[in-house]
DNA sequence: ATTTTCTTGTGAAATATATCACAACAATAT
DNA sequence: ATATTGTTGTGATATATTTCACAAGAAAAT
């Protein structure tokens, strides 16, 4: 246990802390591998292989504590902190990121958004602070800003991930479709492509198995 | 060559595929292996080692000729066919990914939007047709309906995802915070969960090497 | 014409990940 | 008390994926 956890595993622990959550909310208290198997479909030897790597969490006999289980995932991926995030390009889709029910308490806080003319920006609803793009370097450096997200037309996406990166972000969220690199080691990036996910699933269906 | 595509491979193609569009709209003509590195990140051994499985396409010592190896993902992936998909949710976020830039000619279309209140529909530029959500079954059946895109609230989601199966949709993105399970074999999901991506972004951080 | 420089394609090796199988133990039922 | 059932945690094994290394061939340079 505890040595370095896989990537795949990071992931999954990802997605599985977001079904806690809800489980959570409906009070449910107790959770065993196989239930979690029946609920996300990753099977019930994988999950308990996963939380092997942060260390033992369940009673044998009776599963896992839905709380200590979701507090144990947190404190180990080093999600215990509150980290700001900002998003660039506030057309439709990007207005509607801000208000999507995503920034579970605690975890993150999206306090600015850029968008090149911010006159053509869409109403928003949320109190964010909106700035003009090439205010960017300055607004992230003095907010401490460490996470961004990109909903900006994608033949700008990879001038404005530099951008960001240079201002001292450390992980993307890409949603253009166009790939993004990233020109720095201490840099991640997650690239969301609609487009590629629906080729995926259309591949996936040509392929008929899993 | 030419045998079962490992899955990440599939993936991969699916997202280098974005890339050659937008390098063909540039009016590229031929690309190298190490140029698909510097461009994506992903190595180019690994990006060699894909193409192989679809069958030699590349020109020893002068790479690849991008239209030809577009054309060949696509045949090998059974993506040479245009499928229909519809989305459910017309909320902001779900607005703002039907006018998002996805559609790659030829490859998709989104021919129906679902919403619980037709009322409160967000007023929608485009031109797809508009159905309460209790029609998805008639509507997807009728249309011949292949993919759906979920981007309604969490709690729904499972519920909407288990009414588009069962009116035959073969493969759903879900955007909702809440992981969607398939309970058929011959329906795939992809989840693209925001705060997810967030929070793997943010693990990373915390790990300081990739 | 010949050499040098690129580049692909791919078996083989190395690494990473997933699956299995079961000991150990708690909870429950008898 | 004892048996039965349910459940975790984890070495060991199997499978999948990535990386390496280089032969083979095209293009460019001399």
């Amino acid at each position: 246990m505890n040595k370095k956890i896989p990537q795949p595993t990071v992931i999954r622990f990802c997605s599985i802390y977001q079904l806690l959550c809800n489980l959570e909310k409906e009070g449910v208290k107790k959770v065993s591998s196989a239930e979690l198997e029946e609920k996300t479909g990753v099977p019930s030897h994988t999950i308990r292989k996963d939380i092997s790597f942060i260390g033992e969490v369940g009673n044998t006999g009776s599963g896992y504590e839905v709380a200590k289980l979701k507090q144990h995932i947190l404190n180990n991926l080093g999600l215990n902190r509150e980290r700001k995030a900002c998003i660039v390009g506030l057309g439709r889709l990007g207005s509607g990121i801000i208000q999507w029910p995503l920034l579970a308490e605690g975890e993150f806080r999206i306090v600015a958004g850029f968008d090149s003319n911010i006159n053509t920006v869409e109403t928003i609803k949320t109190s964010i602070s909106v700035f003009p793009s090439h205010e960017i370097a300055d607004v992230v450096k003095r907010m401490g800003i460490e996470l961004g997200i990109i909903a900006v037309p994608p033949a700008r996406a990879q001038e404005v991930a530099d951008r960001l990166m240079e201002a001292g972000v450390k992980g993307i969220v890409n949603f253009a479709p166009a790939i993004i690199k990233s020109r720095r080691d201490d840099c991640f990036i997650r690239n969301m492509d609609i487009g590629g996910e629906l080729r995926i699933l259309s591949a996936m269906m040509g392929m008929r198995s899993q």
